[in-house]
Formats: structure tokens, sequence, C-alpha cells
DNA sequence: TTGCTCCTCACGTCACGTGAGGTGGC
DNA sequence: TTGCTCCTCACGTCACGTGAGGTGGC
């Protein structure tokens, strides 16, 4: 028999999940995300829509959580163990908590993200005038700051570079 | 004598930048952060502009780049070593590609966070039409994929899930 | 049958975490 | 002088990276 039915071998999954073979076996072992079966020569084969579950921890990692808090955050499925489906209103409840607790992480890096652009943008402006400016970069890290000709600090972004 | 003028040792540094000792000590020895000074007892004595630095490091670390990478783009200062300052325009030609490069860092993560954060609203929308559907959970874990009601598939953040 | 993909160890690395044991500074 | 902060090793951990040596699958 050939390849289970809208299955994927590790590789083509990695690829799609915009990752590796080595962090897939990863996940596996930690429990997070596993083949849905295996050849009988040991090849993973994993759900085509399981994709969507590596994107999501991926993108969790980059929300700054650790694989082992993510383990819990999407433990929401019923348990293959377990004979007897547990009652649907505790799987959505579990759903939808996994679901609002990513909202509030998204929109809280959002927000940080958006405050640090507006810095960038006002770094680069007082940068145009820094290079218009007769003054020099002194021997310490922090020359210009305050600004010896407006009198102002200077942005935090540049604090951060000169 | 006492603390240099408008310097920080370790532990007030280290709150202000939001870490820790551990990782200013890191830094140190990758030469990306150093105190301005020590003294006679070897504590670490910070530069207060310095924590713009700090933030900006983990900024960057949370954009996804490494500390080599970061070291690389933030080696915007004249070097203490040689002696007569670069010229001017190296160094702000050096802060603006920094700045720019961030810029895009920051604008590249908002729109991924921007369409994840569309996703999550769509998953919780249909959310709500699965727990007024009369299907049950199945075996496996993609079950109601394609939805058995509308012909439609789920939302990859329920597939994550479900 | 050939080449490409996959397998399991197992050691290495990056960015810290976490004490142990000792000393500095207002 | 007391307590709090800081110091330097040095081993541990998390999330993989990177081969070595071998086998599976269309």
């Amino acid at each position: 028999m050939g390849t289970p039915d809208d299955c994927l071998r590790i590789g083509d999954f990695a690829r799609l999940g915009g990752t590796n073979l080595r962090t897939l076996r990863y996940y596996e072992q930690l429990g997070l995300l596993s083949p849905m079966t295996r050849s009988e020569g040991g090849f993973r084969y994993y759900r085509r829509a399981d994709v969507a579950r590596l994107r999501m921890i991926r993108d969790l990692q980059a929300l700054g959580l650790e694989l082992a808090q993510i383990g819990e955050l999407i433990d929401t499925r019923p348990d293959p163990d377990s004979d007897g489906s547990p009652p649907r209103a505790q799987i959505t409840a579990r759903v939808r908590k996994a679901l609002l607790e990513r909202k509030r992480l998204i929109d809280a890096h959002i927000e940080h993200l958006e405050a640090e652009r507006r810095n960038v943008g006002e770094a680069l402006h007082k940068l145009l005038e820094c290079e218009r400016c007769e003054h020099s970069p002194g021997r310490a890290n922090n020359f210009c700051q305050p600004c010896s000709k407006t009198g102002n600090s200077l942005p935090n972004d540049l604090s951060a570079l000169y």
C-alpha cells in the first residue's frame, strides 16, 4: 500500500509548515504534534489538515510562548486513549479559550510593534536634522544627548545606535 | 567615590530594560552591550541612555533575529579603540540603515500578525455555528473537515485545535 | 535497480537558568 | 556593622543544528 489518503511525508509537511524535519521530530517527542500514522518502515505520515496546527505552534512561538505553554494551550483535542468522546460543550469551551488567549497575545504584540514603528519613524526624522548639524560625535557613545542644538534629548532609537 | 554620574548598577539597569542579570552578562560577553565602566570591586555601571539600546536588542530578538545578526545591525558606534573619529557621514549612514532594516522587520511582522488576527476572528465566528450544530466530534482529530453542514472546510485555526 | 527521502542515535550550539561560594557598597 | 547587591565559575536546560551510518518507497 502507498501513502494513506490525504497524507504527507515529513518533508512535504515541513515545507508547507515553513519548518524542518528536526523540529517536527522534536515536536512529536514533546507530544505537541504527531503524525497520523507510520509506514511499515517507520516513515511518518502527517494529516494535510495538521499543517494548520503546525503553523499555529510556530506563530505562538513567535509570540514568545515556550513549547510547554503552547502544549497546554492547544491541548483541546479528544484523548484518543479514552473511550467515549468527551462532552461537546467542554471541547468547544477549550477551543474558544485557546482562541481568545491567542487573540489577546496577538493584540498586545501588534500594539507594541506599532509603538516601535512610531519610534523608528521619529528617529529617522531626527536623523535628517542630525545630518545638517555642525556637532560631531564625541568620545562616549551617547554624544548629542540631550541634543546640544535643541536642548531635547535624542529619540530612544538614536540613543541606542549613536 | 560613589556611582558615576547618571549611571546604573546592573540590577536597576536590568529592571528598566525588562530583563535580568544573566542576560546582561551574556550580552557583554558577546560584545553586544557593555557597561560604561566598572567599580574598583568589579561592579558594572551602565549608562542610563543605554537602556534604549537594551530595549532595542530585546525588540530585535522578538522580531526573530539571532544575537549575532543583532550585533552586526546595531554596530554603528565609533570604535573606542581607534583614535580619530570616523567620518560623520559614515556613522549616520549606518544608523539610517539599521533603522530602515528595523522598520522593514516591524512592518512585516505587523502584517503577519494582522492576518493572524483576522483568522482568529473567523475561527471564533465559526465556533458559534459549531456550538449550534448537531454533529459530534469523531474519532480522528479533524472531524467536521470539510464541515459536513455547510460543505465548506473549517477555518485553519479550527483545524488546528479540533 | 537507482536516487531521493526518510530513519535513529548522538554530539554540538545558542541563549540563557540556576545555584554555590564569596565579596562590594551606601 | 548589617543587609542587600553584586561578583565569578560552572553545570543544567530548552529548542533545536548537524552530521554519521543505515534503510524505505514509488
